[in-house]
DNA sequence: ACCAGTACTTAGCGACGCCAAGTAGCGAAG
DNA sequence: CTTCGCTACTTGGCGTCGCTAAGTACTGGT
């Protein structure tokens, strides 16, 4: 997917990326290849990197650096809670959103302009 | 709803828009009155009509001046063929979206940290 | 010594929604 | 007749977000 996705990631990846955390916690390396193997393939890494430092300056994780086997130490980010409060508030607005467009998705899908219906009343 | 609502919006809010023109023409204040009834209760007005400058100049849809009672002449909009198709695409890339997040949603509803577990298998 | 994979950082860019103010046309109230 | 309120659209500047691109750093294999 290509600029669409991208806009619309805006404001939602940072919901994808707690509801993430709340499984457990990860580090953004993991994150990444998660999201990729999950459909998101042509996610940016440096996205995530950048939304994790912004998450964490909220205070809505943890963090922990852990030494690896195989490159420099992992930052891993653990939700806490205010940040288990802060994802059920995308949750909620979420939630509005998507009902939202489902009606309008309907509306359409029930009203196509092909369909001869009676004008009058 | 706040900032989370206006990040989410970047990006599905041409989709809505889209989406309202597909079930009839309208103009921006009439489109704004709309959303704005229909919960999108803290719009900006200005939003829109800089919304439908662009979708207008990417031959999303077709523009017709409409003389009106109330005041200045209204600019009524038109979904186009390359609109409709747009509008299906996005209609895709939101679908894939809105399927992965409920994916996430109801995995951690089925894995609540509460509900104690059998830990060894 | 070199390269590939792991893991994180930083600087700059474009797109989008919001804010604020302004323009303009019309009807009703004073 | 001026003023106010509603209708209707325009414009300029702002903050946020995801992407691009380049770089740093650590490890293991050839």
């Amino acid at each position: 997917m290509g600029k669409q996705m991208t806009e619309m990631l805006k404001g939602t990846l940072e919901g994808i990326v707690l509801a993430i955390l709340a499984a457990r916690p990860a580090y953004g390396y993991d994150i990444t290849t998660q999201l990729r193997e999950q459909g998101f393939s042509d996610l940016a890494e440096g996205t995530i990197y950048a939304l994790l430092v912004r998450i964490e300056q909220r205070g809505l994780v943890d963090v922990e650096k852990v030494p690896s086997e195989k490159g420099p130490p992992r930052k891993v980010y653990t939700l806490n809670a205010q940040g288990s409060e802060y994802l059920a508030e995308f949750w909620g607005t979420w939630s509005f959103l998507a009902e939202r467009i489902a009606q309008l998705h309907q509306r359409i899908e029930n009203s196509p302009e092909e369909t001869p219906r009676e004008e009058g009343a």
